[in-house]
DNA sequence: GTGGTCTAGACCACG
DNA sequence: GTGGTCTAGACCACC
């Protein structure tokens, strides 16, 4: 599993691994029933507390997306389609609900705000094409 | 001068006040020399403690935003308009990068996203209107 | 990490503090990486109130000079050697500037003005000596 | 009479003005027994308020450079060489002292710090000569 | 009147 | 354990 950490970005070391267990849990990057990484391993690798990643496991468990199985570890849930996308639209309401809020404050029109979005559409695809 | 306080939204109130007043600033809503409010002024409007005020005009000044007169009182400084446009064009960018990039991961197609981005334009827009 | 206050001067106990901080990472007295003493060992070692210990870090920090790692403590920035060199030049030149503007007004010749600054350079010799 | 203030540098406008007229008369720009402008003059010249000027008076009159004639004005006094020499050394000791210290934090050797003391001599000489 | 500084003490989030 | 935030209240320098 892919997992990045910031130590400079201000947010919480914990919020960052449950944003990108989510999301990849959202894009199948994760698949129902597999099983997450040990705590002790997941800390170990990204050189981070074993108990931040604890914290992490419990709000994500707390969310519904995630299953302890005692004495075996942790799994995905299987979580209902409806709640899937319940949960997507809810971040990306969220997401760009916050931009939107900047932008309008730094009196920028809502169309050269979709423009700028636009842009950046286009530039994650041609990188993501180049990638593959 | 506007300013709102949410106490509970986990943001320092003194980067509350900060962010409200580098975005007027920005937007001309605090134009250049003029004086902004005393901080026993402010704190008594919004209800919080002097120091707190006092905490984010301080980081102000040593932004460069904001000059002290001494016995006078707080005045927003001279910033040229180029680095103003600079730092409004960074800020916008880095807000829809991040917005666009939590989309994209979700599998929000552009258009949906554009859609979402409207719908905030027009819920703020209809917020706005009743105030006035 | 060598520290001293001077309750009399005048200069804010704070100030104090970041100015030698910054002239330790200057002169590599504290290194890249390098962790600062804990606020509340600092305040105690200082006797002064933790906040002001506080308040000096986070001024640095807006500075760039130190970084944050939460939960761990504070550590000094990497630092290009290039800036820190530039830094250095210009607090040399602005002090000497303003030494020279004055000694010239006074109508001090260079000669006397140079026996001046040798005479303090011994002196703060002498004084570093006995304390070793 | 040329006074000039800096309200952003930090320097208290009554120490400005102190210093200004303090080294007017060393140099003879004010002579013994010269009328000084009335605090209401100066202040409306300076745009500052008069009791910064008021301040600056008092603490140059405490000094002795200075001399109050009651209903007609104030006047610079007659000092005699003696004590100016004396302040001379005094104002020359305290600036070369600063720039020393600071010089010796930076990791500056003596004959850098004089190096750098006579370029700005040259530098100042220069300027000089072509103003006249 | 202005802002600045410092203290003591409480509470919180993060790791 | 780490630092961060906020409060209440005192004191100071400056204009």
């Amino acid at each position: 599993m892919l997992l990045e950490i910031d130590h400079h970005s201000g947010v919480p070391i914990y919020r960052q691994i449950m944003r990108q267990i989510r999301q990849q849990i959202m894009t199948d990057g994760l698949r129902h029933e597999e099983k997450l990484e040990t705590v002790r391993d997941l800390a170990a690798r990204l050189k981070v507390n074993p108990m931040t990643i604890s914290k992490a496991y419990s709000f994500l468990e707390a969310e519904g997306l995630v299953e302890r199985k005692r004495g075996v570890g942790l799994f995905v849930a299987k979580v209902p389609k409806d709640r899937l996308d319940q949960i997507r639209a809810e971040l990306l309401s969220s997401i760009i609900d916050k931009a939107a809020i900047t932008a309008i404050q730094l009196g920028v029109s809502e169309t050269e705000a979709i423009e700028s979005l636009k842009k950046h559409y286009k530039e994650y695809d041609t990188k993501n094409r180049r990638q593959k």
